[in-house]
DNA sequence: ATATCATATGAGTAGTTACTCATATGTATC
DNA sequence: GATACATATGAGTAACTACTCATATGATAT
């Protein structure tokens, strides 16, 4: 005989009740879960990790950024594009030059712990 | 007439070789670069953030966490496979059962780093 | 204005990812 | 043993992403 359909969820009742209703009243807002997640996302590219190390250092300029991730220019520009779209970086522009730095104070201890824990390991 | 094959690289010279020489020294290993990135991936995602900010409060079996977030037990599975990989939850078997908890004090400080960032916004 | 160069951006694409569905594994209970 | 259930996992897929290439924009210099 053929099993009915089986629901791909938990059966009759929560195996810990008390526990997950204590989780659930502390659970952020999807709207923060997801501002969250997209912050780590833009992190979680190594290009974008180079990028923002770099201006962590120094404000540059699109092309000397290019020179020293050793990628093109275009690569480089499209990743600020999305660092900028987060309000990562700041940039000021100069002539024909735009030079690039790190926008928020916050971001910079972010990746620093990241790189904390990666030492770490 | 045609203009040459342009190379998307920087022409002639760096705009500020000093600038560049002084990041290009501090700049880490690749695979520093690459871990980095991928942890900080690994958050990239809702789901994943929601499971880790479950975990930061409660041991939880699968199927609770399933519950939790509202999703399918199969999808839970496959993210915590992820987290495993990354090392970033432990778990404990009973029966049948499997109890995931955070494996790392540095991701709940990276995390909680993160929410800092966000809720400040 | 014409040419040159720094940067930005759109289209296209190869690679990746997060899911669903089906199935497998492993444990407990009958 | 057989069944039931928790979890894991493989295949397949729709959506996304980071790049390349071509082109656009906008500034400086001739």
């Amino acid at each position: 005989m053929k099993s009915k359909l089986k629901k791909d969820t938990c059966e009759i009742t929560y195996v810990d009740r008390k526990k997950v209703a204590s989780v659930r009243k502390k659970i952020k807002p999807e709207y923060k879960i997801q501002l969250l997640s997209d912050t780590f996302k833009v992190l979680g590219d190594p290009t974008r990790v180079k990028i923002v190390f770099a201006l962590s250092q120094e404000e540059l300029c699109v092309c000397d950024i290019a020179k020293l991730l050793g990628t093109t220019k275009s690569a480089v520009s499209h990743q600020l594009r999305v660092l900028r779209n987060m309000r990562l970086v700041r940039y000021r522009k100069n002539g024909k030059m735009v030079y690039y730095s790190l926008d928020d104070e916050h971001i910079k201890n972010l990746f620093d712990e990241g790189l904390r824990h990666v030492e770490e390991l």
